[in-house]
RNA sequence: GGCGUCGUACCCAAGUGGUCUAAGGGAUCGGUUUGCAAAACCGCUAUUCGCCGGUUCGAAUCCGGCCGACGCCUCCA
């Protein structure tokens, strides 16, 4: 029975979804007006370790992930630029698509843009209008009134009495019925330039928040599984998404929130004066792997924060490497065909099914590898055993993601490798050793074994 | 000020009332193996879980205080 840790209820529930066998996932996803760096994709990797540990375990997974293509950032980049909107937020869309495909991020089923979805959270508001809910201020903007929800706070327990106020107050925020209120229509002003569509309440814009509910419900209805997103979007976005949705739907909204921890840099938040703020593309030009940065990220529970650091690339370098170690040791070991396990995969799913406890996940499986690796040294393996562990092997990956796709070797390797063959076999160690030293420069580690040389990328 | 998370070996990191004299990984040193290496395996590295009290037959795990780190309350994942 997978539980995992709810947000709303502060505990870990067991996981029951509300049609049996499929879950209805919806993940908080990316502003697109900028390059999106390692931070957000925590989030975007835990939301993907989870998707895999729920198809892992069996579930059939809809999952939807929205893009954020208007608001106040994007609309200022594309003034700033001085192009338009929609050049902008397919640009960053694009380099967003790439990266998660660097990534080995499964894809959603669907990745809704906000502004596709306009007329849905029209809907939404005049539901919110009709109720009583919402209300329009003097410029024209709607407004969410929170007193209207008695249940408003739920999620983040957030005194309202004891709220600091805001400094800051906008010109749109002028005329409010409680400074908490949100926006659910924000009316036009110059700055907006050409970005607008009419609204009951005139030409204006949605608000942030009003986007994530209409694009959820269209997809996965008024009531649904589960929520995702990073801990700091619990408040306000996610508290005021639960309220204007149940408001406006008289229905429950979303029975399981998860949400991931931050990822620092140093100990501390990522930020460009101190040169630690690290986009995906700066990590491969840094050497990193995608399955490196994978792993970094994966080998900490998702509820902890985790301190990205480059000198953590040699670790997950090393695990990978004995992984794979293995994997080769059975491959060349030989197999007979089998759809079994070995018994230590109820360990591992247990690990998972606990709020994805990865990093227990990965400390039976390398029990699991220390214990093969031994029986292997004594010649007490057999082709079964063999081949259910390159099963565990393929089910561990398919969950982590953190190995790398076979690499072809390049002729002139093998080349250097079969000169070497003739050296070894004449017993001339120098030339051999010098052999080894010139490939291992190129990139690949040799190895004597007793099965002659083993080669392997670094 | 309000809300919240966290502090476990040299480093990373699980565990959250008894099976804990605390998992797993990385690193170091020693050993087996090897032409030498590499890999693999074995051993060493926390009687102790930030500090101080309390509850309990029993606490890393619960409660209180203190110290320290971090986050949200500002359309930042």
């Amino acid at each position: 029975m997978l539980r995992f840790h709810n947000s709303l209820s502060r505990k870990k529930e067991d996981f029951i979804p509300l049609e049996k066998g499929k879950v209805k996932l919806y993940t908080c996803g990316p502003t697109v007006y900028d390059k999106a760096h390692i931070g957000n994709f925590r989030t975007f990797l835990f939301e993907d370790f989870l998707k895999r540990v729920l198809v892992a375990r069996g579930f059939e997974v809809f999952h939807i992930m929205n893009i954020t293509d208007v608001d106040d950032k994007t609309i200022k980049k594309s003034k700033d630029e001085g192009k338009p909107l929609s050049e902008i937020t397919s640009y960053y869309t694009d380099l967003f698509n790439k990266d998660l495909t660097a990534l080995k991020i499964l894809p959603a089923d669907v990745y809704p843009a906000a502004t596709d979805h306009v007329g849905g959270m029209i809907k939404l508001i005049q539901s919110l209008m009709d109720k009583g809910h919402a209300y329009q201020t003097g410029d024209g903007s709607v407004f969410f009134s929170i007193e209207s929800y008695k249940d408003y706070g739920a999620l983040t327990k957030i005194n309202l009495a004891g709220i600091q106020q805001s400094q800051r107050v906008e010109s749109d925020e002028y005329g409010l019925d409680n400074p908490q209120d949100f926006a659910l229509w924000k009316t036009y002003k110059d700055e907006d330039g050409d970005v607008s569509w009419d609204s009951p309440w005139g030409k204006g814009r949605p608000g942030w928040h009003i986007e994530c509910s209409a694009m959820s419900m269209e997809y996965l209805g008024d009531h649904f599984d589960v929520h995702c997103g990073g801990v700091d979007n619990k408040f306000p976005h996610h508290e005021n998404e639960i309220a204007q949705s149940i408001c406006a739907t008289d229905s429950p909204f979303v029975n399981m929130w998860l949400h991931s921890e931050f990822l620092l840099v140093d100990r501390g938040k990522m930020s460009k004066s101190l040169g630690n703020f690290y986009c995906v593309s700066d990590l491969f030009d840094k050497g990193f792997s995608a399955e490196e940065i994978r792993y970094i990220i994966l080998s900490v529970h998702y509820r902890t924060k985790v301190n990205f650091t480059l000198d953590k690339q040699h670790e997950a370098k090393m695990g990978i490497q004995r992984i794979l170690e293995l994997r080769t040791r059975l491959a060349d070991l030989g197999t007979e065909p089998t759809a079994d396990f070995p018994n230590e995969i109820d360990g591992f799913n247990a690990a998972l099914e606990d709020d994805l406890d990865a990093p227990n996940a990965l400390a039976v499986f390398f029990d699991w590898i220390r214990t093969t690796n031994t029986a292997l040294d004594n010649n007490k393996l057999s082709n079964e055993d063999s081949a259910k562990g390159l099963n565990f092997i393929a089910y561990f990956d398919s969950v982590f993601g953190v190995l790398p796709g076979e690499q072809s070797v390049p002729q002139d390797i093998l080349d250097l490798v079969s000169e070497r063959e003739e050296a070894r076999k004449n017993k001339n160690w120098a030339k051999s050793d010098k052999l080894r030293d010139l490939i291992n420069s190129k990139g690949f580690i040799v190895k004597d074994t007793s099965g002659g040389q083993k080669l392997s990328s670094k």
